[in-house]
DNA sequence: CCGATATATTGATAGCCGTCGATGCGTTGA
DNA sequence: TCAACGCATCGACGGCTATCAATATATCGG
């Protein structure tokens, strides 16, 4: 059997595991992109930097700093979170909140289940 | 309180969860040269195909064919995997012989929750 | 030893990625 | 309307990566 359970709006989630059966080319693509984002150091602490985060948005302006690199560099790194669909972007006035997607991340670690 | 259980024997292990504190740039480093394991389709396939096998062993002869790569391409794919622990080789005669590291997935595992 | 076989390494090439300074764009407040 | 501000985009550079053909290394059978 191998129907399952997915919610096909999330490519990821839509992946079979990859422990249990073989990906085919388009799923390891797909995974393959989502953990190409988890694979910087940069974007490992500014993702963690927003979960750790008592509020639930952080603003982009209080990301460059800890981070250590130029506002042009968080930039690039935060769309590349928010294309992979880890995080969402929210602007408001002058300034760019973003959040987590928890989903995504759940699901990801589905995959690796 | 910030102590916990882990072994320092597996530095993925080692990480905290990216969900609950900020990581530490060595934490990031680690994490990230684990993530970018991950980051291929072809590595995707090769770890998925290893998984998905009856055997708990995969020769690599049986693993150029699926993949569509060349020998030399696949035997520098499965070094990045052995390299990052998620696999383990071993070399009997003339064969290699490779096994899934499940604790190390279920670290990275741990770290995305 | 020697040829055959399985895998690893090397060398070369093309494309991708992280980085930053400079610049552009949209918003706010005066 | 205009200056100041936050963020995105652009252009360029250096480093890294995936890939394959050619070659090296290691092991086995004879």
């Amino acid at each position: 059997m191998v129907t399952r359970t997915k919610s096909k709006l999330d490519p990821v989630a839509y992946c079979t595991p990859v422990r249990t059966d073989v990906l085919d080319e388009a799923q390891a693509a797909t995974l393959a992109d989502s953990f190409a984002a988890l694979s910087d150091p940069i974007r490992l602490r500014l993702l963690s930097y927003i979960a750790a985060s008592d509020a639930p948005e952080v603003c982009a302006c209080d990301l460059v700093g800890p981070s250590g690199r130029s506002q042009p560099t968080v930039s690039h790194h935060m769309k590349i979170l928010v294309e992979a669909g880890l995080v969402e972007r929210e602007k408001r006035g002058l300034w760019v909140w973003y959040r987590l997607v928890p989903s995504r991340l759940d699901a990801l670690r589905a995959v690796l289940g």
